[in-house]
DNA sequence: AGCTCATGTGAACGATCTTTACATGAGCCG
DNA sequence: CGGCTCATGTAAAGATCGTTCACATGAGCT
């Protein structure tokens, strides 16, 4: 097998070309195997073909790969939410809850860029860069929370969007930190993740006022119910989906 | 400064008759300092004064040190979490809310701990053991939920008590992930993260159905009200610290 | 007193991170 | 086309770390 960096040095040449993003991808790859705990630079090295001192012309050093990481995962992060909260579409409630779906698949399927972003252990506040996108992601879910609570129910006090949107952070983080990756960190869970959340998000906002007591025709109108689920009265609560 | 060892071991002798324990404390002043991925097991032995073999009489690797602070970091916290629950006294819901912010103080306080038990990415699952001491820590988050379910007000279908100390476990990790401690993750808030969660976690019992808009003096009977804190209405909600 | 075994030492190996001096060649300028 | 320059990659080396192995020590038991 050793002829494989030879061969690779043969076919790019001395100058390997786009060795930055090589390296992204392949720290990328490592962190998602074994945790940002386990990648080492030699390694991410190695797999793009280089030597160990190349990714110094990159990187002032191996938190600086991990914390372009980390940015680049906010970034994905960001787009993920936007997309999700598609400006409130077709009603603020249903939007907002995908907002929270969109934060565990993210989670669940860029483990490796959750770890880097949450769990890597670099000082967030460090980098001015990381710092503005991390607050770049949080400023979609605050922005949903904001039209959410300019729909909240009058004959209460108007509840501060700002608060609303950290309460949904910090569930969404909760729950896709200890139950949300499919092999780290698992717990037994009577229901998936996502209705755990998105049951905890109703109650919630029911705590607020809202009224979330719909039923599930009329949040997908285009799916039948289900017929292995009974329900367990005149309305089955958020929770309806335990086991 | 080299004579330091030389005396250390001339005034313990060739033995150091209490290794074990020296090696956990050193390892966790470490990781307070530098994070679990900083701590390094040669560190841990440098500063217990002897060789860096010796550490393999007493854990068969490095994750096996980190895996025995977790553990210990567990026990502590289930005894934490038994104090502040206090079976439930004097009432169940302050009792409630003295678990959750026993749960932020433990962050604040132990954060090496708190890292080793939940950031320091080895398998939970890997090690039965401290599978087991994890789960009697949440075991009492539990318990408290099933005492606060069997208060639910009738008229509505009963919410599963695991499922509320799943939500309420979420809760508080994720405020302590991302608000709890001092340096690390620090983000600007409006509020101090036990407000935060306390606010979060009424909000969430009001929407079980929980009447929760008490008076400050309901709360504590000794403490007279504050008088900066004017009310914005016939009761000021749960968010009534906010910013 | 002597044996035994847990506990600690020293030396060594391979891997990693990082720096330093040197090599290469892509792009530009005349 | 020829040569210069500088970004990019290499080789070698030092420091540190995790880990193992053979060996040393001495505490406790018989």
């Amino acid at each position: 097998m050793s002829w494989r960096k030879d061969e690779r040095r043969a076919e790019r040449g001395y100058h390997h070309g786009n060795l930055k993003e090589a390296l992204l991808q392949a720290a990328l790859d490592l962190i998602g195997q074994k945790g940002p705990a386990g990648f080492t630079f030699a390694d991410a090295a190695r797999m793009a073909g280089v030597s160990p001192a190349a990714p110094y012309r990159h990187f002032r050093d191996r938190d600086e790969l991990i914390a372009s990481i980390a940015q680049r995962g906010f970034e994905q992060f960001e787009s993920a939410l936007t997309q999700a909260w598609d400006d409130g579409r077709p009603d603020t409630v249903s939007a907002f809850e995908r907002v929270g779906k969109a934060y565990l698949k993210f989670a669940r399927e860029e483990p490796a860029f959750y770890s880097a972003m949450f769990e890597s252990g670099l000082p967030v506040d460090s980098n001015p860069t990381l710092m503005a996108a991390s607050e770049r992601a949080f400023a979609i879910i605050r922005a949903a929370a904001e039209r959410l609570a300019a729909l909240a129910p009058p004959g209460q006090p108007r509840p501060p969007a700002m608060m609303m949107a950290l309460h949904i952070w910090a569930m969404s983080h909760g729950v896709a930190s200890l139950f949300g990756r499919g092999d780290a960190a698992r717990r037994k869970l009577p229901m998936s993740p996502e209705d755990l959340l998105e049951a905890e998000v109703l109650i919630y906002l029911r705590g607020l006022g809202f009224p979330t007591d719909r039923k599930p025709d009329e949040r997908k109108p285009a799916e039948p119910p289900p017929l292995d689920e009974k329900p367990s009265g005149p309305f089955s609560g958020p929770w309806g989906k335990a086991k």
